[in-house]
DNA sequence: TATGAATGAGGGTTCATTCAT
DNA sequence: CATGAATGAACCCTCATTCAT
């Protein structure tokens, strides 16, 4: 997506004059990859600006400053993920097809898109104070919850499923597990000397992850 | 250790004339509180050098740089945490009791040192530039393979633990399911709504980790 | 010519909103002023802020920072010269006075013009590597060679200048003999207890500069 | 007489305890080569105390400075050439064969000095403020002058030199003709687009400086 | 005599943001 | 809507020098 983005439009031509949704949609792309990987601190106004092929003075106009472009990135991703889960329609499975799809739509969401992973950690490191003050956010996970828990009472009551499982505790652990390993790859593959990135890893990484959550799905 | 030292050390008072060993440490203790929270970037050297009391001229002489006093700070958070864990023994006890044990100190440990957490975010948002330079890292972390790798081997041949788990992917998993959670805890409890840092949550979440773990060990 | 722009330019007033070319003139000018007397790791980026009454930023923004603008001020200060020396359109005189007039002009331009000789030497004592970096240096001097070749060879043709000079060679002497004396007058004064700054001793230095070089000539 | 010294006492190695005359050697050794293309300024007493193997403290012991440490190395440079030159004995000589061998040495001692050209060259950059503070400097420069005012007069006397010479002059002259080649080879290397320190460049300019002095000395 | 830890005053540079056009 | 020149506050780092041992 962010690839296709960038291809679209040219970071050295100017947005042209006067289309402000392509302009808005310009920084926010720029300032999507500036902040994945160099962080809120690291990132530059200009840096973004440059990218974008805009004026620093746009940045202003559209977000109000750095902070407020970093906030509108921060949804636009969490609001990417949650689009795409809905897609998968996992209200319309069977309970152990649906979280087992949940599963793997997970893992490979997450190595797809590592701007997600990176951008979560810096709000993380900044205890979430942008994310919060955002208002949409939280009507983003409702559905995610229902369905989950929703498939989980299913699969119980049919004695598919270890009843009792709380769908929010399941649902970080399905993301933990992945989340961690792609997000910490680079401090992994120090400290045990081994790659963490190479195709044959991810996979055996995302089988792991099945079998883990599977495992524990069991009554 | 850390609340120790700074209890110990006012940062008000200079640490004394000539006192090496003690300034020393008195950085390190306070880049460790002023890298956790506010990452590579948004750490401070005046801060460092304020809250330390010693002059800030004093963290180039003996860590060369800001980058220097990080990755110092770096190798010592982690040797902290693999000194623990070696306290613990895990080679002498039974496998499925090791490796439970191992599971409770990780999650004990992730949450009494918030500061392991958020160093190793900040790191891995400079994909580990500054843990690869280290030499000592590596050799830090052979034993806790070596024990997980042994107990991991004597349950599989007496039949109490499914044979062919990967021990370095099982750490990783034992890691990232607290890790995870607490990490990225301003997040969650923002999109969930829900708190995630009290009590009663970290105890569910520690019994958790513990029940996903174990099933997954079941042969 | 710098003189005249310190005057016209106050140091304490602003250069008046949005004007480029008048910023970076304000800015060489007074940075020509530091460099010269102080060279290069003596001058203060502060100071030439101050003194051409703009934001220090503005250095950076328009030379990219102290060395920058260091090979800015020098680019300049050679093409000063070389364009003055233009101006005597010595190829079209007789030899003789063609280089009686060079030898003339040399003199009074170094005399006139301490920076071109502080900057000189500043430059040499890094050996050159600012101006290495620079790519009209070189087309700058073509045409004081190439007249300078012209004018030996036709004055060796008719008799008047003994053969074989090498165009590079007279002009190193020629510059040398008031270069050095005028770059050396603070240690020469010293070591031979007598002032070289005099209006009667530069006088004489000038005859005597135009004496040997003629001296030289003569077949 | 550098290279020298440097052999002789290794820059690990402490000077040993109690040994203040090579300690002091040691200290004006290494200032020598570190004022010598770093300038005043760029010069580091960190780097010389490094150098020498010499604790920074004994550079303020015993030259009270940085400044006093420059003043040191700046007279010992003017009366190493000075000496050597007394070493020629040129008032023994033939007027023409003294003024000769002077300008000979002279080249010959400034390409094997380079220290000598940039010290002077930092030097006059500051107007010789410090050499002023010499108190020895004067009288080292008394035979110099008589010596070649003496021989002027013989050689006028006879008829084989043009009268009324200025001896300074004279002497200012020959040193100007390599000095400036040699200090500026560097910018005159760039501009000219021409090596000027091959043993072949080298030579053509010192048989040049010998025909430019020469010729003027004629009657 | 000798050591090297400690200091305080700045040096160059960077950055988010505003303002005149 | 758009531009890019201009700003001031900090930030990391350096250095000559002094002090306790």
């Amino acid at each position: 997506m962010e690839a296709t983005l960038s291809k679209s439009i040219s970071p050295k031509r100017p947005t042209g004059p006067r289309d402000p949704v392509r302009t808005r949609a310009a920084i926010l792309d720029a300032a999507t990859e500036e902040f994945n990987g160099k962080g809120l601190n690291g990132a530059r106004v200009d840096t973004i600006a440059k990218r974008s092929g805009v004026n620093k003075r746009m940045i202003y106009h559209y977000f109000g400053g750095k902070e407020g472009l970093y906030l509108a990135v921060l949804e636009e991703t969490y609001s990417a993920i949650r689009q795409a889960e809905g897609d998968l329609h996992l209200g319309d499975r069977d309970p152990i097809e649906a979280i087992r799809e949940l599963v793997r739509f997970t893992w490979r969401y997450f190595i797809q898109h590592p701007e997600f992973l990176s951008l979560l950690g810096t709000e993380n490191l900044h205890r979430a104070r942008y994310l919060r003050q955002s208002a949409r956010i939280r009507d983003l996970h409702f559905p995610l919850v229902a369905t989950l828990s929703h498939q989980l009472d299913r699969g119980a009551a049919i004695g598919l499923i270890r009843p009792g499982i709380d769908p929010v505790q399941l649902y970080i652990t399905i993301a933990s597990l992945g989340f961690f390993y792609l997000s910490n790859r680079y401090t992994l593959a120090t400290i045990f000397g081994r790659s963490m990135d190479d195709p044959d890893s991810l996979d055996a990484r995302g089988r792991h992850i099945e079998a883990v959550v599977l495992s524990y799905l069991k009554p």
